[in-house]
DNA sequence: TTGTACGCGTTATCAC
DNA sequence: GTGATAACGCGTACAA
């Protein structure tokens, strides 16, 4: 808790020099440097970073945000963790915001990071034309999109092949004898939700099939309410043989519904999710699902974003991850 | 990005007077008040926090910081959100920290904490001893404890009851018949390890019984380790009947490695696992566990760390909550 | 009731 | 090479 004032009383030198030490300015004797380096360690001094972010301009702050709709979801969890294994590799510290597909709470956790002065902010947009959020970029705060994008406003993007993932997952289906294949999907106005359901769509018309318009149903991403829209789907007069859905809680909720109804998976129902988990190999049965490089996805926004904090007029980049289908024994 | 020099000019006023206003000091005239706020609208001015935390003394910054071990895994996960639904219904942003259990990384991220002159600090230490924890403590900054305690110095704390949460997964699996329990645990210097131990070992005891001294493995918390530490533990000459895991990735990857060399569960080997998992339903089997209030640790953790804002001075409290066996089909 | 002025701990721009 | 000193944006004594 010593200050810079402390420190350069106790060397009987300017706060100025301790500050030129400290930022490896060379324009000062060794012999100083060396007074000063010694009461700098006396003092165990550590520089106030809230000071620091107050007079310096951005991009120099060593913090950034980082606002994500759930970490409990193993899928962002990863995202998060790609992207502070960057960050902390580059000794900056992230604000972690879980807005909880929360437009309110996404809204004051885009002013805390504002009002905070980070150097810069990853998130995956509540929805496509999120004004919050284009304030902020018009502000000129450096943001990194991920997962999502949005729909207006150009930035640097890292996100995932979600209408091949869709497409290949479904084909496989389709592949295996399906023919009513049921379609669990998340909020409609998420690029990677509507990229599914056309991957959904275009699957079934490239097998020169109509997709079932019946068994089109939408969730809100959590495990219970994949459990909710599966029972209802099973106990349709005219029931699916097989379910896609759109992402990994959901999927794990609707193995449960199955289970709770006494279909066998895969021989009554078969069920292929979206995003993989670290216990898919473990679920019963292990879980057919669309792998996304979630890991890979936070690592290299977090590198896109300190380019861009380094360099703000360079021009935005998308980057495009592939995702993977990893069949299991749930199809 | 407007400042209060801004807001100042545009009603006419000191920037004296529009802090007042925002701070709901009540020595402003109404028709003064009206004036400045109709300028806060109009230029949608938002404090600059960075500001006002160099200003404030602590206890009011509208920060906390959280420190936890591996946000991937969903018993921290858990705590995080409880957490963080206390502090974001008080208006607190959460600067969260992934220590990965690493010593550097946990005194990287408490120097950041401190530097960021956060208003205090939850935290499960990385051990018992923890001289960094310690010197923040020192220093002032509140600090609350979570999941493991610190020895020597008193603080504020949640726990759960370790201890006897293994006494009843141990004694429910010798009362199944089992007598050859495996223990494969985590960190030996962590305080929640030790008293799951000591469960372990009491529990043998008041059966009547010894525990197998050669049955008893270290783990790293991850599921790996639980594959790995179970498939050494299985092939041994007189392998175990039961397997008591100190974890809930770790029991996972038990399952996992059980099932890779061709085990029944629970017909050959048990499985209880400690920390309940949110798909431990789904798991195959159905995964016994220790269940452990996690949302809740958060949730108080948090209150009692407001309260510690408030009032520093009143006497360390400590919560302790009881963990709850359920009993799936792994048992 | 309102305004002036100081200080929080830095960094950066001047002089010397 | 080094030392004053002016910001950064805010809250608050103190003066008016």
């Amino acid at each position: 808790m010593a200050s810079l004032h402390e420190v350069a009383r106790r060397a009987n030198v300017s706060i100025a020099t301790v500050s030129r030490v400290l930022n490896k300015s060379d324009k000062v004797l060794p012999q100083t440097r060396a007074a000063v380096e010694q009461a700098l360690r006396e003092l165990n001094y550590h520089p106030n970073r809230v000071a620091r972010r107050l007079r310096m301009k951005a991009g120099r702050t060593q913090l950034v945000g980082l606002i994500i709709p759930d970490f409990q979801n193993p899928f962002y969890a990863e995202i998060a963790r790609g992207v502070e294994d960057v960050a902390y590799a580059n000794d900056y510290a992230l604000l972690l915001c879980n807005s909880d597909e929360n437009p309110a709470k996404e809204r004051f956790y885009l002013n805390v990071l504002c009002a905070e002065a980070v150097d810069g902010i990853v998130l995956p947009p509540f929805d496509e034309r999120n004004v919050e959020v284009n304030d902020v970029i018009k502000s000129g705060i450096p943001v990194v999109c991920v997962d999502r994008s949005l729909a207006k406003v150009p930035t640097d993007l890292v996100e995932v092949d979600n209408y091949r993932g869709a497409f290949e997952a479904v084909t496989h289906l389709i592949e295996k004898g399906h023919r009513r294949i049921g379609l669990i999907e998340g909020r409609p106005h998420i690029s990677t939700n509507r990229e599914r359901r056309r991957g959904y769509l275009d699957a079934h018309v490239a097998a020169g099939l109509t997709a079932p318009d019946d068994l089109m149903r939408a969730g809100d991403l959590r495990m219970e309410s994949g459990r909710a829209v599966t029972a209802e789907l099973i106990t349709l007069p005219n029931p699916p043989t097989a379910l896609f859905v759109g992402n990994n809680l959901m999927a794990v909720g609707a193995l449960a519904a199955l289970r709770q109804h006494g279909r066998r998976v895969p021989q009554d129902v078969a069920v292929v999710g979206f995003d993989d988990l670290p216990w898919a190999e473990a679920l019963d049965p292990p879980l057919t699902t669309v792998r996304q490089p979630a890991y890979d996805v936070g690592r290299q926004a977090m590198e896109l974003l300190l380019k861009r904090i380094a360099e703000p007029d360079r021009p935005p980049v998308t980057v495009r991850l592939m995702p993977q289908l990893v069949v299991r024994r749930s199809s």
